[in-house]
DNA sequence: TAATCATATTGACATATATCAATATTTTTA
DNA sequence: TAAAAATATTGATATATGTCAATATGATTA
């Protein structure tokens, strides 16, 4: 695969995500004709609850995160979605509705593919789906390790998973630079902005992490992990 | 069909739950050949966390908890599952393995269907699968809802939560008789089982439920649905 | 039936976390 | 650059929830 393809092309997201590998040319030729590709800035929604769900995305540049809202207008915030990574939502095949927000937290791409062609694709190519279930069933461990969390771990070790979770899953780096703020850090690990910056604080003065307004640098991970586990 | 099968049948699940409409005769010969049928008693574990994912279930008589459990030994009930309902979890594709206990909560039949035949099955028929998309897409939906709920409820609205959960999803009565213990009820909630009871009765002596031991009743619906919406 | 065990209930108390208000810092706008 | 707005931080306080121990109730066993 050529390093340097200036316009993005599915065939690229291919090689990354597993998910385009079962195509026939003729299919992939199908989602390459028929995609949009959409620029957002900083802080603009891509997906939006409670929105009709007519395209499935590719995040292909830039950073995104995907919250739940409810009725009060509190959020929780699932995860954060990057480069090469598809999403959808449960919405799909169900009520065709969006049950999460996703936002741009920086300059970033979205490749928009049409769910109608998605079914079509996986009418057609059993592999397809059965990549797209490990890809369901791969969120769903994701999604109890935060019920289990949030059930029972105290606000130091929701603090540690969210570091953790970061600097493992996301920057792939202990040192990261993020537009995430205090209270996106706090949605994360459902708590209070307040809370949140307080064991920062905390685990500051301890020597287990340095920071400051937007970058963050684990120093101690042993004792992360550790606090992670014992809740 | 017929109301009076004595032996279990996939056949007769099929009509109930949608997942074998798509099948061949051959395929559904091929389930109904190598399933296996098992009988719980009260108590007893179905799948355990953490043990070899080889088969999919199918509870077809009693009721059944799904359970989260950490290594500390806490744990979060997810919800239950009664006849007719397929269970696999989101370790089928993955890593083979469960991520959830499920136990008998009653008298409790399951049908045990290999997971490979499942796989072979997706391979050839694609309805399959999106029906397993569905079926997967769905159950996401709940837990965005309890990861919601759990981050951002108070116990009264938790526990509202549960018994409205319990009463319209799984006794489809306002009045039912449980084999759930207080215990039961406060991992549903997310909560201490000292905390879940005092709710309980706090409810109880505001005249919006009734209930002994095992038998729960709910006298004013409206007012617990007002409390599970402001949490 | 009596004794034993498990489960449920209650109460007193400790503590984790949210709330609210004040201030500081950073970012954006004019 | 100065002003305004947004975000971050801190402190004081209220409250929700968990913990622990005692007792009660109900279920099981001998």
């Amino acid at each position: 695969m050529s390093q340097n393809v200036k316009k993005h092309d599915c065939r690229n997201c291919d090689l990354r995500s597993n998910f385009f590998n079962f195509l026939t040319d003729d299919q992939l030729a199908q989602i390459n004709n028929s995609r949009l590709e959409v620029h957002y800035n900083k802080g603009e929604v891509i997906f939006k609850k409670g929105g009709p769900l007519t395209h499935i995305v590719c995040i292909t540049k830039g950073l995104a995160k995907v919250c739940l809202e409810n009725s009060n207008g509190k959020r929780v915030l699932l995860g954060l979605i990057k480069p090469v990574e598809f999403i959808g939502g449960p919405g799909f095949l169900v009520d065709d509705q969006h049950h999460f927000t996703i936002t741009a937290l920086d300059e970033t791409e979205a490749c928009f593919i049409e769910a109608n062609l998605y079914k079509e694709i996986m009418a057609a190519n059993p592999d397809f789906s059965i990549e797209l279930i490990k890809h369901l069933n791969r969120h769903t461990i994701r999604y109890f390790h935060k019920i289990s969390n949030m059930a029972h771990k105290h606000m130091h070790g929701k603090i540690a998973d969210t570091l953790l979770y970061l600097a493992d899953e996301v920057y792939h780096s202990d040192s990261f630079e993020t537009y995430l703020s205090r209270q996106d850090i706090a949605d994360m690990s459902a708590m209070t902005k307040e809370s949140a910056i307080r064991i920062l604080k905390e685990f500051k003065n301890d020597g287990i992490i340095n920071y400051n307004t937007t970058h963050f640098e684990i120093l101690n991970k042993d004792s992360l992990q550790q606090i992670s586990k014992n809740g």
